[in-house]
RNA sequence: GCGAACGUGGCGGAAUUGGUAUACGCGCUAGACUAAGGAUCUAGUGGUUGCAAAACCGUGAGGGUUCGAGUCCCUCCGUUCGCACCA
């Protein structure tokens, strides 16, 4: 055995057996100069594997939560490889948007040159981890060569109506001096980005229409079994699909129209007042009573001034104000007063509701605070109507009509299918369906991000920046881009002023820049042809490597970049470019990495461990290993040091065996076939033993549950002793095969036993062990006899033994007889190969 | 409030889906080898009782179904996550 307590300085005390940082900078060497894993230009469809990892934002160096996410991409694409798969595995970088200017700025620094310093700063640690990505497809968004198909796609989108401009009260972080997209805005109302409280602004912002794709977007989780179902069910929830009914009142004594949504037209005849959003646009036509103008408009303003986060709290107390002005129920006539309140959400249906304060608990709650008179409608339909006056809460229960002239009796659904046609047929009302789900509001008032291709000219209007000019290029020099809370391009004297691409007069870019949201949308279709200058992509080649296979990322993203690039992915489909409409066949969300403590990791608490200096100090293998063991692949893991001790026991013990398989000499026949009957007694059980292991690897990469994988290889070398074994090419075998089944996962430790055991060329390429269905099972097995549900003795027996002779010798043990001596046997169950029941009276 | 997931030794976690609970690892205890051990090897390690054989208890709590429940059903308790006035 050589010496191992060398080098590393005194401090640091060598713990493997053999020279991590010798062999593992070797070996990514050597895959960078083989091409190991480059992936081909077209694959064959039947045999190709698309892994995505989502991309990194360029924002410092990787930390521990990447690398959980990597290790686990690689060790499925390994196994991939090594299955005979061609395999696309690329990565790349989010490299546009606000926290990157944001750091930029703080520093002193050009967006650009901090971006595209931590690209090179997290691309050198990413390769001395050695996950085999396929650097040669690497992606960055904030270069012109990918943005410009960003624009192009967005053209498309314009082409089609699908990207629009509209005035808008849109989220607004004063702060950061830009608006938000919904999705980034948190639940408490701060911006995602610096924390602070968001506000309402109205601006003439551009939008693209998902809401046109909800439906599609809903309907298609349905066909996505590879996907998690916590993940689906996030979606679902926010796109937010109501079936209801639009239903007209009017304004009495005018001609306007106030159009309501409703879900529960059944309960129509119950209305007894309305309530307005005080940022709804109908409010501006509605001519105030003199009286009460005053109090509408104070009531307004203090409304709008409120944020999110207060609104949102006040979920208990409602409160509003009575405009003087009544509305008049298209259904029977009556008069019902018209008030402005807060509770109504202005962005969702026709921003006005019909209130039932009898059978809608917030409608309840405000009729209760204002005297607002109630009517009941609707009752259990075997049961008595609620008397008004006892009422505590709201009956929101679906029931019989009452109280609703010629309706009375109807029932349930059928009720609300019953009122939906009359008011269709009277033309007072119509089948409607509602999302929760918003226009995408993509334009941002920042500099770092990609220029959205439109000119606006004082004559032609709105005009697109013709193809064969893209990309609009992001002006690197004479912008000053700090923020001032409008577009920092359109001071930009020299990019902004063009000539009108259809009439050649004087013109200006519009100024604003997309959403980041919008390069990740469509990255992964980037990948498959990154250096294509005619397309964003090949529709071929696309549609060789499409879907993609599996996908890993956090959970984060459930209810943005994840519905963004399926609605992306639909678009382009919709356009001919793909054949498929959803991205990707399977999702894996990871779990995060916690400190020792279980809380997570962040720079501001200060208890950051670094994946650098981990793996300096203790080796890639190593420290992936005990990633994968830790915990299973899609829960928190709690990361401490100590968990690095038994794998790092566990590798050398593995690297002595290996030592020894090497020294024994000669050529290994990898594949070659055994007569198992040949077998000695200990032979034959350690190939069994590594069948079972085989098995259980082959299935366990493939479902990312890596800590069972691991845990099966440190079994079975735990019992795999060669001196016990005579046949000394049989251990050989086993130990190469063993070292191809922890190649996914301790890639580095594995090529170089590899090359120690004989072979030659990458692990990587050669075969995956098959597992012989025939030596899984041991031709004995172990059957437990309980009496009464106890467990009292153990049987070792022949797999197919028979049922009555396996009883009889089960009722001649000692034991068995001692406990139910005396006593009548009323059952005997056998479960084959398990166990023997006995009930006994 | 709504929705989802989870609760197993001192710790991280297993359990072929209803069939020997605690695999694998950490830690701990004892022993071996040593000048030494923070190296390595061997054995042990859920709790209680017992010299032992063994018995009883045991997967958040309580109940149920079953020959048999960590696993299925019901009622609680707790933790985490997501959504949150969507009419």
């Amino acid at each position: 055995m050589s010496d191992t307590r060398s080098s590393k300085g005194s401090e640091t005390e060598q713990r493997l057996a053999y020279d991590f940082s010798e062999i593992e900078p070797k070996w990514q060497r050597f895959w960078e100069a083989e091409q190991v894993f480059k992936a081909p230009e077209k694959p064959k469809k039947d045999d190709k594997y698309y892994l995505l990892v989502m991309f990194a934002y360029p924002s410092g160096d990787i930390h521990m939560g990447h690398f959980r996410n990597y290790i686990y991409g690689d060790a499925i694409v390994r196994q991939k490889w090594m299955q005979g798969k061609e395999v696309l595995h690329p990565f790349g970088w989010d490299a546009f948007g606000l926290p990157a200017e944001q750091a930029a700025i703080k520093r002193g620094l050009h967006p650009a040159e901090w971006t595209m310093k931590n690209i090179g700063v997290s691309r050198d640690t990413l390769k001395k981890v050695g996950i085999s990505f396929d650097w040669s497809r690497e992606v960055t968004t904030c270069l012109p060569e990918y943005y410009r198909w960003s624009q192009w796609i967005f053209l498309k989108m314009y082409e089609r109506g699908l990207a629009y401009r509209k005035d808008s009260l849109v989220n607004f972080c004063p702060t950061c001096n830009t608006v938000l997209a919904n999705e980034q805005v948190e639940a408490d109302g701060n911006c995602w980005r610096c924390g602070d409280r968001v506000v309402k602004k109205r601006l003439n912002q551009w939008f693209f229409k998902i809401t046109e794709y909800a439906d599609r977007l809903l309907q298609s989780l349905d066909e996505l079994p590879g996907w998690p179902d916590r993940l689906k069910a996030m979606q679902r929830n926010w796109i937010g699909k109501s079936i209801g009914c639009e239903i007209n009142f009017k304004l009495e004594n005018s001609e306007i129209e106030i159009p309501v949504f409703t879900t529960r037209p059944d309960t129509i005849f119950g209305v007894t007042f309305m309530a307005i959003a005080p940022e709804a646009e109908l409010l501006e036509k509605l001519d105030i009573p003199a009286d009460r103008k005053e109090a509408v408009e104070q009531y307004i303003q203090k409304a709008i001034a409120k944020s999110e986060i207060e609104r949102q709290a006040e979920t208990d107390d409602k409160d509003g104000v009575f405009t003087g002005l009544y509305a008049i129920n298209p259904f029977n006539g009556e008069k019902v007063q018209l008030w402005v309140a807060d509770y109504v959400l202005a962005s969702y249906g026709t921003g006005v509701v019909m209130a039932v304060p009898a059978h809608d608990q917030r409608d309840f709650v405000f009729a209760k605070k204002y005297g607002i008179p109630m009517k009941v409608v609707i009752k259990p339909e075997d049961g008595e109507a609620p008397n008004v006056a006892e009422m505590t809460e709201a009956y929101v229960e679906k029931g019989a009509m009452v109280n609703s002239g010629d309706f009375d009796g109807a029932v349930g659904q059928k009720a609300i299918e019953q009122v939906t046609d009359f008011a269709e047929q009277k033309g007072i009302g119509r089948r409607k369906v509602n999302f929760k789900l918003r226009d995408w509001l993509l334009s941002r008032q920042r500099y770092w991000g990609t220029p959205i291709p439109i000119i606006h000219c004082e004559k032609c209007g709105e005009v697109q920046v013709p193809y064969e000019q893209l990309p609009v290029e992001l002006p690197m020099e004479g912008v000053d881009y700090i923020p001032k809370g409008r577009s920092p391009l359109a001071d930009a004297e020299a990019w902004v002023n063009v000539a009108c691409p259809k009439c050649g007069g004087p013109a200006k870019r519009d100024a604003d820049t997309m959403d980041t949201f919008i390069c990740s949308s469509w990255y992964m279709l980037r990948y498959v042809d990154n250096k294509n200058e005619q397309a964003p992509f090949d529709v071929e080649k696309a549609n060789l490597w499409f879907p993609i296979d599996m996908y890993i990322g956090g959970i984060t993203h459930a209810t943005g970049h994840l519905i963004y690039f399926r609605f992306f992915t639909k678009f382009l489909h919709d356009l001919g470019m793909l054949e498929y409409d959803e991205p990707a066949e399977r999702v894996f969300n990871h779990g995060m990495v916690m400190d020792s403590q279980g809380v997570t990791m962040s720079k501001s608490r200060g208890n950051v461990v670094s994946p650098i200096e981990l793996i300096a100090e203790r080796g890639v293998d190593v420290t992936r290993l005990a990633m994968y063991f830790a915990a299973p692949a899609d829960r928190e893991m709690p990361w401490t040091a100590e968990g690095l001790v038994g794998v790092e026991r566990f590798l050398n013990k593995f690297y002595r065996l290996i030592e020894g398989a090497a020294t024994a000499g000669g050529a290994i026949d990898i594949e070659k076939r055994f007569d198992s009957n040949s077998f000695s007694g200990e032979q034959k059980a350690v190939y069994i033993r590594l069948n079972q292991t085989i098995k259980k690897l082959t299935e366990d990469i493939e479902n990312l549950q890596f800590n069972t994988a691991v845990a099966a290889i440190m079994e079975f070398l735990g019992n795999f002793d060669p001196a016990k074994i005579e046949d000394e090419e049989f251990s050989r075998i086993v130990t190469a095969r063993v070292v191809q089944l922890i190649a996914p996962m301790a890639p580095h430790f594995a090529e170089e036993a590899w090359r120690m055991l004989g072979f030659e060329g990458s692990i990587f390429h050669s075969t995956w062990p098959a597992f012989d269905e025939n030596a899984v099972q041991f031709d004995t097995v172990t059957v437990v006899v309980q009496i009464n549900g106890k467990v009292r003795d153990q049987l070792e027996v022949d797999r197919e033994i028979s049922e009555e002779a396996i009883k009889e010798l089960a009722f001649a043990r000692e034991k068995v007889q001692k406990n139910i001596e005396g006593r009548e046997v009323v059952k005997a169950i056998y479960v084959k190969g398990k166990l023997i029941s006995l009930v006994v009276r």
